[in-house]
DNA sequence: CCGACAGTCAAGTGCACGCTTCATCAAGCG
DNA sequence: CGCTTGATGAAGCGTGCACTTGACTGTCGG
């Protein structure tokens, strides 16, 4: 079980810098927060933006490759849908840093509290 | 309200950019999960790494420059410590998109559920 | 078949990043 | 005072990214 931890944490580093980085750039975090409102089109994602259509099917390319977005077929169009996947595997990561941050505030606040009440640790 | 809302945005955007790129790093994500059970100094956060110190003195640059990480002054040593305030930013749009994509898929089975009850929308 | 439309592939450019090395500063210790 | 230690500043190098333009694929409507 421990091995398997081990073997996984660097699948899963590649994973995180794959996903921070493609929300790292906020076209990209535009077109996550369209899709979560349901699936687009390319066109219909890219008319927000002043960039070329090109560029944001670079951006897609992106969010593909790291598993927030898969495309389909559909006629001459490639409807995307979110994959909510790997949105948990940043909120993962995210949580896990502050569950442990919180965790060591509350230990040390009950330190405090038992100084504070006159008794010796 | 609104107006704070937008006024905010691009600001907020600013911010995410620059939490979500200091997190695409592993290096960076170790300091930051080091930091959450306590405070370092420099040299111990860039003991477990294999670069110079001038390199994780720099990530620490980063992650200072966008809010995650502050540090302060203590004897030679220069102790750093997690700002959580922008994990939680971070957080925050996660969860949001993720409750944006969970409300649509169950409006969507719930109307998927009407149907198939037989009834007409 | 032909033209129009949705989308991708490929090459090029400018810029930012990660890391290194050399130099520097500030604080303690002999 | 000199010397070591903790840490930063600055310049340089290689690499990858965001975006552009130009050419191309594939699919529909007439």
């Amino acid at each position: 079980m421990h091995l398997t931890v081990g073997m996984t944490a660097t699948l899963d580093d590649e994973r995180l810098d794959a996903v921070f980085a493609a929300l790292a750039d906020r076209t990209r975090r535009g077109i996550v927060a369209r899709l979560s409102e349901g699936e687009a089109t390319v066109n219909e994602l890219a008319a927000p933006y002043a960039m070329s259509l090109q560029a944001v099917s670079q951006h897609i390319g992106v969010l593909e490759r790291c598993g927030l977005v898969s495309r389909g077929r559909h006629r001459q169009t490639r409807p995307c849908r979110l994959e909510p996947q790997a949105l948990e595997t940043a909120l993962s990561w995210l949580e896990e840093s502050r569950r442990v941050w919180a965790d060591r505030v509350d230990r040390l606040e009950a330190h405090l509290a038992r100084l504070q009440n006159g008794r010796q640790p």
